[in-house]
DNA sequence: CCATCGCTTCGCGGGGCGCCGAAGCGTCCC
DNA sequence: GGGACGCTTCGGCGCCCCGCGAAGCGATGG
């Protein structure tokens, strides 16, 4: 009936993140962008070849989308489940790698960074315990969902509400009762869930795209952490601040 | 300087999780007892020599503890972090390998199971609503501390929190200001987190031992589920519902 | 229409490693 | 003390798969 030999579907998920060129591409489409094939070769220092190979396996394993455009073919992480399980592996094997020195890539990603499509790092938890405890997001199953004043809050700061509640639906639960417009994802550098789904990723595009917070450049070459780390502006600072109540001080 | 054939620390340690056999190895451990070495290449399916190289391989990796006792050789997986990563990959990998039949291994397991040495499923996720919900747990750097409330009423419910406070620490951030007694980890059939740490430990040692939770068989042979599984005993329920206002019926 | 570009497929070579049987070593029990 | 047991180490076999270059294919652009 079911072959003794068969990897199993932890092995077999495992096994396609276990190669050096894969993580590396993995890593990269953490940045929360669609990247061609091209540019993953690159980062992963590999052929245009043995990539093509990589992301062929990848995306049959269920791990990327891949969305052929012209002559390019744009890659993307499939899911935020996805990202969550890259996000948690690559805490546990930074804290196993490296003790001596522990966060050799960076106190900036710490303070934030981008987590696929969501913010991650010390804001990115900060925002949930904001949003959470100040009564603006109320669980429901599988998640949150805002409340009135939560959606007027959020508003206030740009983030579109409706097209958070248009994120495309993960149908794992039979019957879903309510709208669930965030989940949470743990954060590898604090230890404590930071917001994911429509609503984060309405927040980290929004906040971006008015310059509250920047994309810093790669440090170095084989930089795991390119195209995650973020940093807040003065502008976004006091618009946080006065808008809800997020003081990022500490 | 740096060996660019390195394979990084995400590849290598998803490389240790991506052979089937220690896979199987991995999974029997999260039902959170230390089991040998020969039991582990039971469960893997492969001769006792084969087995040893693989747990020296993850013992070296950092996935894994051994204690030596006798002639036997103890294993246990060697974290909750390892615990947590093991969680989120098989959680991912489940949805990815099984859409047609989303719950194979169960409806059992999804209602309540052990999470490495804490509880997990429906009543995991539903306990840390309640505890954090009704503000006996409060939020504090890495993770929560109870307050005198919450203490009183988890000790009326057979918890030891002095066992909980001498739980290890794990030394990642600098200085860690406050107690935190408990931490979050991510449920992967819930998707939302559960409580881990010392006090989560307490929570399913001292329920189990009352005789309110009971671990379940393994149903069939690899049964990636096994020792894990729990269900809740009418005296339990009663005692959950009476003692923390927990109602599972749900 | 042809050159270029991005990407894929194919075939090959090589290294890593998963598996086992046999042998060795320490522990436990009679 | 001798035998059984649990586990490890060693040697060897075999497969998987990673990597590349070369060739093919569709899209683009002059």
């Amino acid at each position: 009936m079911t072959d003794p030999t068969a990897p199993g579907p932890l092995a077999a998920t495992a096994a396609l993140m276990a190669d050096p060129a894969r993580a590396r591409m993995l890593a990269a489409l953490m940045g929360g962008e669609a990247l061609t094939a091209g540019e993953l070769a690159r980062v992963a220092g590999v052929t245009a070849a043995t990539a093509s190979g990589h992301l062929a396996r990848m995306a049959d394993g269920g791990l990327l989308l891949v969305h052929a455009q012209g002559r390019h073919r744009y890659v993307r992480l499939a899911s935020e489940e996805v990202a969550a399980a890259i996000e948690t592996l690559g805490g546990l094997a930074a804290r196993i790698a490296a003790p001596p020195r522990p966060w050799k890539h960076g106190e900036a990603a710490r303070a934030a960074r981008l987590c696929w499509n969501h913010l991650a790092g010390r804001i990115g938890v900060a925002l949930h315990a904001r949003l959470t405890g100040a009564g603006w997001l109320v669980p429901v199953p599988g998640g949150w969902d805002a409340t009135t004043e939560g959606r007027a809050r959020l508003a206030a700061t740009g983030v579109d509400l409706d097209a958070a509640a248009r994120a495309p639906r993960v149908a794992t639960h039979r019957c879903v009762a309510r709208a669930c417009i965030a989940r949470d994802c743990m954060d590898w550098s604090e230890r404590r869930p930071h917001l994911a789904g429509g609503l984060a990723r309405e927040i980290a595009t929004g906040w971006i795209g008015r310059g509250w917070l920047r994309r810093l450049p790669a440090e170095g070459d084989g930089d795991i952490l390119a195209r995650r780390r973020l940093a807040l502006t003065p502008e976004g600072a006091r618009a946080l601040r006065d808008g809800l109540g997020l003081d990022l001080s500490a």
